[in-house]
DNA sequence: TTTGCTTAGTATAGAATTTAGACAAAGCTA
DNA sequence: TAGCTTTGTCTAAATTCTATACTAAGCAAA
């Protein structure tokens, strides 16, 4: 009567990286190394480890410096996935986490292992991951319509103009150039960096802005949202 | 090496439910059966069970019918809570989930168990049930400010001067009364019940609403949110 | 060196949305 | 029947958003 089934369930974690390629988002995968499905392309993730993790946060923090060699500048808890059906070693759950990276935090030469794959092109994938990718970019894009989420796609330094490209892939339609600056302007989380410009193209060059120091780990929420639908 | 420690984790679910009472957000505790904390106030909760519950909202469906004895019209998953600290029996996730029900529907005399509690007094609680309950009025009341998430904590029929006191109970703040009306207006989701208004009251009587019939389980966004600020 | 091209960044006017206040509607009470 | 109250709607003023135009400033080619 005490402790009763609950030791039967299998208790795993699992990370969507997503991060910014060639203008389109794309989840890291890696090819599993034990059964099930060893060989197969996969999110990381792996058992939670008591005696080495704090809680599931931590756990996803390890699962991705253990099998991608990096440390996330956004991490947050997307939601738990659950069942008999989605692990055939049995009833499991899955607390999933989404991490936001700028690309060139990813060295794909470094991390051979790790795969970057177009979130939008439909795949095969085992247990139920694709339905975590899925609901990670759900997440991803509703929050990008009216919060800062988006600049932890960006690196350390960018322009206005790169960082409205950014929203536009994600969100999938073109913004107001006026609009948006207002917004970025209302949130009041960016500061230019004094006489760091854009150079090299044939063009007025363009102000580099970075996160104020305050706003590192905190997403800003606009009033009114940025897209117009 | 195959299925470590994790065997050692403890899963749970409990339930943040919450209802309007006297014109403020009151959550439903219970009184613990059995250690730990038996005989002391708490979230309905307890492990899942795998032979039971096809996957945790199930379990979460459970504890409801098993503890508070009602349907909820309104149950989303809320976030995972973990670590060694939160639970004396060990290791621990709880998978915690929300509902929102009307206030008839919560019939107190037949279930003497649960008690009503105003989520703003604060209260000393077992494990970490304050912070699942403040994740949960913080989630209700963010949801509230552009959806339709209210409506669930109002019965089948209410007026829009009723719904209206209900968001504003939730927000915290007065709201427009035009703008009010455009926007239930633009989500399109309420239907006037013909010939039915709400009379005894020294007024012109006020016209009875109920959801459409396609948006009993399925919130609708606004695109520009409902409050000023 | 100069001309032309391109994109950055800003100003402005018109369009669209939101809000405050006024007011008629309609039932209860005395 | 008069007066009170809240519902529900209309309208004008305030605010916000968007399209367009225009200057800024660097590169490339002549």
């Amino acid at each position: 009567m005490n402790v009763p089934d609950s030791r039967n369930v299998i208790c795993t974690v699992d990370v969507v990286l997503l991060c910014l390629k060639a203008g389109s988002l794309h989840v890291a995968l890696l090819r599993r190394d034990h059964n099930p499905y060893a060989g197969v392309l996969a999110l990381p993730g792996g058992f939670v480890r008591p005696e080495l993790d704090q809680n599931t946060s931590d756990a996803a923090v390890r699962m991705l410096r253990e099998k991608a060699g990096l440390e996330s500048p956004y991490l947050e808890q997307l939601a738990t996935f659950s069942g008999q059906a989605r692990d055939p070693r049995g009833w499991s759950v899955s607390i999933a986490y989404y991490a936001l990276v700028p690309p060139d935090l990813l060295d794909l030469t470094a991390q051979p292992d790790v795969t970057l794959v177009p979130v939008d092109v439909p795949r095969a994938l085992p247990f139920d991951h694709r339905e975590i990718i899925a609901a990670a970019v759900e997440r991803v894009r509703s929050k990008s319509t009216y919060s800062s989420l988006p600049v932890y796609l960006c690196g350390e330094r960018f322009t206005l103009p790169q960082l409205q490209t950014v929203y536009e892939s994600l969100l999938g339609e073109s913004l107001n150039k006026v609009s948006f600056r207002r917004k970025m302007d209302e949130l009041d989380i960016l500061e230019p960096i004094q006489g760091e410009m854009e150079t090299g193209r044939a063009n007025r060059p363009a102000q580099y802005y970075r996160l104020k120091a305050g706003y590192r780990d905190q997403l800003s929420l606009c009033n009114r949202g940025l897209s117009s639908s």
